[in-house]
DNA sequence: TATTTCTTGACAAAACTAGTCAAGAATTAT
DNA sequence: ATAATTCTTGACTAGTTTTGTCAAGAAATA
């Protein structure tokens, strides 16, 4: 598991390009100046989030980027796997056998799947329209515990 | 925010001598080679370990490792933490000024630092007994959204 | 005293991150 | 048409981090 700059850049360039929808078009150059970042380095990140259909670019002069989807159809999970790759915490590289070698399984590569699921599990409930409107804060959950179940009742 | 084999190996040694407890003393080498790790490597995350009050070495013949701390005391978040240095998911290098120069806050900031808060409260809740348990999967949970708080009940 | 085992710190190859550079293609304005 | 603008693509590179190795030493025990 990784979370590098290219995937902070990326939800960066994405939040500039929806808040400027009213204009149409943002250039590069100006998101890069406006966020300090290298803009041939934008470019690679933009480039690859043209290609896989998350914005649209227009060439030429007064062209630039925009959203090719809804801000809500902008999900932070498949931005983050695009750019950085499968959220995968590897566990041990045996796949099924034990990798303790005592217990008949391996303890570990549970840990690591669970927090897999669980990083996974938070980034694709939240959209590009989540962020622009500011309502992330405080949506972190502790994890299930196993009495839980007993005493939760959802209505 | 990063995750490497060098947390992973932390986890894997700390299961190994917690299962060979009976035992008492368990050796780097009997690690090293259960797990198919270089063993000058693993002492580096050992000693670490061991400075930080998680395992007790004792030195010369039949020497080794055990635990400083019930396997219930050892708390996910600790040892990752230590390994791997504090899980911050950076956003941007701006502290409290915007960073898209557009609103008055910084947009982006919320997300890497929820989930973040996200990534420490799974770990904070798993100690190394649910991992001996084997009381791992189907622990993660998705975000609270907004309309949650309405319909949902602890009783 | 010899052997075993942990301890510490320096060193290094390989991989990855972050970024540069350059040549080119598409579009628009003149 | 031509020039200017802007995206496109891919090769290249410096610096950092990861993943180790190596060697000399310290502590404990038989």
């Amino acid at each position: 598991m990784k979370l590098t700059t290219k995937g902070r850049y990326a939800v960066l360039a994405l939040t500039e390009i929806a808040l400027s929808e009213d204009k149409n078009l943002i250039k590069i150059s100006e998101i890069a100046k406006s966020q300090n970042i290298s803009s041939t380095y934008l470019e690679q990140i933009l480039s690859n989030l043209k290609r896989n259909g998350f914005v649209k670019a227009v060439r030429g002069p007064n062209g630039g980027y925009k959203l090719a989807l809804k801000a809500e159809e902008i999900i932070m999970s498949d931005v983050i796997e695009l750019i950085e790759g499968k959220i995968e915490t590897k566990g041990c590289s045996q796949k099924h056998i034990s990798c303790t070698g005592i217990s008949g399984k391996c303890l570990n590569h549970d840990l690591w799947d669970e927090l897999g699921k669980q990083i996974n599990l938070f980034l694709s409930h939240i959209s590009l329209k989540d962020i622009l409107e500011g309502n992330i804060l405080g949506r972190s959950r502790a994890p299930i515990l196993p009495q839980d179940c007993d005493n939760m009742t959802i209505n």
